[in-house]
DNA sequence: CGTAGCTTTGACGAGGGTCAAAATAAGTGG
DNA sequence: CCACTTATTTTGACCCTCGTCAAAGCTACG
C-alpha cells in the first residue's frame, strides 16, 4: 500500500510517479520506533527534524504548572508535525506516542532536496499545514463552544474522516486506541465526564466503542449532536490545475 | 516607524535593507480599509490574498449552527494571516475587523516576487507562522485547563507581549479595544462571567482597564495568576547564523 | 442629547468537576 | 496458560464554577 502522506495528499493533487517516488524516499529514511507513552520529543529539545507518522498513534502534548494536561492534536499515519519546526530554537511542546509508533525523522536537508523543483508536491504539503492549521482552530470552536457530548461525537469524527483519507477505515469502522483519559486531556474535561458522554452516545445508539475499536452506526445523527461539518478538513480536490499530467 | 511586520521579524532574524525594502513595497501595495465590525473575508470566499494587518485589530471567527461565534485569534498589527491560504478553495472561517482596520492584500504572484531569492526573509516568514500555529495551540490549552481568570490574565499577557513585539506598548500599558463580549467568545464563556473576573483581576491590584486601554499594574502577579510562560511565543532571536551581515 | 452599545448587578439553576471505590480489561512474569 | 499487577472503565454522592435571564447603569458618539 502506498504510503499514507501520499494518499493523504492525493486528495489536495494528482502527484506524479516522481512527486510519489520522492515522498517515498522522505518516509524510508530514518526510520524510527518508540513504544507506547514513550515521547518522541520533549518540550525544550531543539527539534531537528520533522517528523512523520508511518505507523500507529501518537500525540501534541503539553503539561501545565499544576500538572494537569493538554492534549493539543492527535497525529495518526501520514501526518507531519510543522513543516520546517527546525526553524525554531526549542521545542514548546512535546510529542509522545499513544500506541506503538514507527515514524520518519526528515531533515532539513531531506526535505529540501525533496521538494526542491517539484512545486505541485511542495503545493501539496502547503495544503496539508494550512489543513492541520484549520483543525487546531476548530479545536478552539470545539472545546470553546460545544457541550460535553457535542465534543466527544465531533472528535470521533473528525478523526474517523482523517483515518479514511489514509484509508484506515473498514466501512464505517476503524481502529480508535484513545483512552477516555485522552479524551479527557484532548477536551479540557474529566475522565468521569468522558465516560458518562460515550455511555450517552452508545445509549442513543450513535457509536459502539469499545476494545480500542470505533463503530459509526449512525453517521447522521452523530454529525448531527457534533455540529460537524467536514470541511474545514479540506478534503475534495481543490482544483484540476494542480493535477499532475504524466 | 518601520512597518509592524518588519518590527516583528526582526525578533527572529536580522533582516537586510533589501528585506526591509521588499517588505515594505508588499505592506505597501493594494492597501484596504473596513470600518469596525466589517468582514475583511467570509466562510465561504475563495481566499485569493494573504491579509497583512496594517493598523487598527482585526479576529477570525466561526459562527456555529445555533448562532454562537468562536473567535479563534486576534490579529494586531503586523499580523499575517495563513501563509499561502490562496490554496485553499474556501475559506473555513471569517475574519472581521474589531477596529477601524487597514490591512495590504498580498497575492500570490506579490508574495512569490518578494520572497524570490530572500532565503532569509522567507525563514523569518516561516518562523512567524510557526509562531501563529504556537499560539493557535497556547488557545487550546488556555480554554481547556484554565480558569476562568486564568483565562483572561493569559490572554492579556499574551496580547501585551504580542504588541509589545511591535512597539505598541507604552511601558506597562497598551491600546484594549476589545469588549468583555468579544472576550467571551475569545475564550469559550459568557459576557458576565468575563465581566466578574475582570472585576476579580482589578480588585487584587492586577491590572487597570477601561476606556479601552490596559494597565499591567502588577505583572508578576498576573503572570502567576495566568501561568503564563512567554517561550511559545518564541521571541528570543533564534541564532546568529540568520542574521544579515549587510 | 438621544440612542445604541457596553458594562455591571442579582437571583437562580445546571453542566460538569471532585473524590472515592468497585468492576473490568489488559498486560507481565513465571 | 495461569496468577498477579497495573491500566482503564464505570458508578455514586456531592457541590462548585460558570451559564442564564433580566434589568439597570454607564459610555460613546452621531
Amino acid at each position: 500500500m502506498a504510503n499514507p502522506l501520499t494518499r493523504k495528499l492525493e486528495h489536495f493533487a494528482r502527484l506524479s510517479d516522481d512527486d510519489r517516488h520522492a515522498l517515498d524516499t522522505m518516509a524510508g529514511q530514518h526510520v524510527r520506533e518508540r513504544r507506547a507513552r514513550a515521547d518522541l520529543i520533549r518540550e525544550g529539545d531543539k527539534p531537528e527534524h520533522v517528523k512523520l507518522i508511518l505507523t500507529g498513534w501518537a500525540c501534541r502534548y503539553k503539561v501545565m504548572e499544576d500538572g494537569r494536561r493538554q492534549i493539543l492534536s492527535f497525529f495518526v499515519p501520514g501526518d507531519l508535525c510543522d513543516l520546517n519546526v527546525y526553524i525554531l530554537r526549542e521545542m514548546d511542546h512535546s510529542i509522545g506516542a499513544i500506541t506503538p509508533v514507527s515514524y520518519a525523522q526528515i531533515s532539513r536537508e531531506a526535505f529540501e532536496e525533496a521538494t526542491d523543483g517539484r512545486t505541485r508536491m511542495m503545493q501539496a504539503l502547503l495544503w496539508d499545514a494550512l489543513v492541520s492549521s484549520a483543525i487546531q482552530r476548530e479545536w478552539i470552536a470545539n472545546i470553546g463552544q460545544r457541550s460535553a457530548v457535542g465534543r466527544i461525537a465531533h472528535l470521533l469524527l473528525e478523526l474517523f474522516y482523517r483515518l479514511e483519507a489514509v484509508g484506515l477505515t473498514k466501512g464505517d469502522a476503524c481502529e480508535m486506541p484513545i483512552t477516555q483519559a485522552e479524551f479527557a486531556d484532548a477536551l479540557g474535561m474529566t475522565a468521569v465526564h468522558v465516560n458518562r458522554m460515550i455511555q450517552e452516545l452508545r445509549a442513543a445508539g450513535l457509536i459502539e466503542l469499545a476494545g480500542k475499536r470505533l463503530s459509526i452506526l449512525d453517521r447522521d445523527a452523530l454529525t448531527r449532536t457534533a455540529h460537524f461539518n467536514a470541511q474545514y478538513l479540506h478534503l475534495q480536490r481543490e482544483g484540476r490545475h494542480f493535477d499532475a499530467n504524466n
